[in-house]
DNA sequence: ATGAAAGCGCTAACAG
DNA sequence: CTGTTAGCGCTTTCAT
């Protein structure tokens, strides 16, 4: 493996003029240059990256933080990241956590110590004071789809109260009275909000909130269809349940089926992220949309931006995007549907 | 931020010895070692990892490359992947082709200047030769869910052959004369595989191929649904497909019932990859399972094993789990069903 | 068991 | 426009 030295001495010039033309090629003769990147090419020769990196302090390399690798939705997250990074030429370091908030903090250490060049931070268990150890280092920090906690670090996130809201108001107009909310791990942020969204679209319809027609899942397919079934055991049963989630969504109408009643004539469904696979269910499923993969394009843009910029304390941003709700056939009222259907997304 | 001077001072000691204390404690005196412990834990020093790069040309990193990150299937080799790094206190870089050959060649370029520790290739699209550079840099590497192509690199795979020989001989022995095949991209040889599988058992099952019974998809559940459609136009239409993958059966059997056709009664439909969402599907849907997560963790832990050998040229290693069938209700014969239902998994 | 010193390969300040 | 040179922070001989 030839390095700087082999090509400055092959071109008979100094190692600092190599190094130029990797760093500032215009600072550099255009003959020399010329010259110089024919041998570079000739050798094979491509500099190293530690040695570069020892100097410049900086790796080129960005890290996101999930909590579940295989949820596709937070998939469509790195997906964007990884679209950005790869553009500008950065390296994408893909850290799972499980949710566990111990490999969580494990990992952000491990980042720390990596020398980073920036990290996003999806759907974080951890609370402001955790950031502290990122922030005193001035490692760039992008927060995802997390409400602002602080207006000083970047966020780009949707509104998941709002969107819970949404969902369960569209509920409460189809005409249905009780209610039923399948709720993700509480350990989130975003699912607390969301249970807030449903509260309040309860109260607002002149409903009132009832402890039993919560409960509390893990955000997967299982939870949502063991959910259900503990539902079911209510007399009455609900007449709609809202999954904090598609995937609950989806276990909850798998079960719903599976005890023998219809969607939605008998009991109407509506979940949350509109995944791919939500439109292939039987019913397809009415559920909240947000841009995921528009917010993995911004949150690296952010990210990246900040890591090259020269400044030391750039502004913060909060970039907000709204979900949206996705009407399809998951939810109806014998003498409302076709009025619902009718109505413009 | 210390470094390793600082701390060698304040500890009274030489930078040589801290440097032992981190790389080999047992060869500090137990008393030396526990002070300069204790002064590293004050100073909340952490070594450069540029600095340990650059001297031991290791990046305590490894990368994996995959066609499509929002594929469930890909999905879960990462999983099994991060998992196995972590534990073992390695990174792992994320690089998406998007089933670019060229983005994937890029990708290795990049990884092999990055002096990447070790890389997992999950269905190439690439050519043995292409791994040249890999190899000739005597980096680890590991090919994911392919066959054999040369006994020399390691290989973690499943028989995608049998998979489908398997899946269309089911389809056969229910009684099954017109068995369409909705392949998928024919570029990855997984997939030429399939095709393989679906040909050898129509011809030993005494039934001919037929061009107009074979559609390639592009591995996603739009291209499925499309190849449904196109396959009803068929007078007669077909009594059974297979698909290279649930993704593409889900899409196909979405088109289908769109279409107005029962499934079973009316058209089988039997999958590849036992994603989670297959079991969901209404029908439930049969295919062909191969235990992806697992092979995720074998691959990591063959190049983190070969990683941290000292030999130049250790032993290849051709693992090889082998593909079920995964019976449930997508598939069906009026007169057979039954009969098919009580047979043992 | 410990220390001195020579790099690892590169960048950038400084000098010309 | 180009060359000289001093690091970046660490690991590892080679002495002692």
């Amino acid at each position: 493996m030839p390095n700087i030295r082999e090509v400055a001495s092959r071109a008979g010039v100094s190692v600092a003029t190599v190094s130029r033309v990797l760093n500032h090629p215009e600072r550099v003769s255009p003959k020399t240059k010329e010259h110089i990147e024919a041998i570079m090419k000739e050798l094979d020769f491509s500099p190293n990256v530690f040695a570069r990196s020892l100097n410049l302090k900086r790796s080129n390399t960005v890290a996101l933080v999930i909590p579940d690798i295989v949820n596709p939705q937070y998939m469509e997250i790195a997906r964007g990241v990884e679209q950005v990074a790869h553009e500008k030429g950065y390296n994408l370091l893909l850290c799972n956590t499980e949710k566990n908030r111990v490999k969580e903090q494990d990992y952000i250490r491990m980042l720390i110590d990596k020398k980073i060049d920036g990290i996003i931070l999806a759907f974080t268990l951890l609370q402001e004071q955790d950031f502290d150890e990122i922030r005193r280092k001035n490692i760039p920090l992008v927060l995802f789809g997390q409400n602002i906690l602080n207006e000083n670090i970047n966020s780009v996130y949707s509104d998941f109260r709002e969107g819970a809201f949404l969902a369960v108001s569209h509920l409460i107009n189809l005409g249905f009275r009780k209610i039923a909310y399948i709720g993700g791990d509480s350990d989130h942020l975003e699912n607390r909000d969301k249970t807030l969204g449903y509260t309040e679209a309860l109260l607002s319809g002149g409903l009132t909130v009832s402890k039993e027609l919560m409960i509390e899942g893990a955000d997967d397919v299982d939870s949502g269809y063991l959910a259900a079934l503990k539902l079911l055991k209510l007399t009455p049963p609900p007449d709609a349940v809202f999954a904090a989630n598609d995937l609950m969504a989806m276990g909850a109408v798998d079960a719903l089926k599976t005890e023998g009643l219809r969607i939605p004539e008998d009991i109407s469904v509506i979940g949350y992220d509109n995944i791919r696979m939500a439109s292939l269910l039987e019913p397809k499923l009415t559920t909240v949309s947000w841009p995921v993969y528009k917010m993995g394009l911004i949150s690296a843009r952010i990210l990246i931006d900040e890591v090259e910029s020269e400044e030391d304390n750039p502004q913060a941003q909060n970039i907000y995007l709204r979900p949206r709700l996705k009407i399809r056939k998951s939810c109806g009222h014998e003498t409302r549907v076709s009025e619902i259907f009718d109505q413009p997304t």
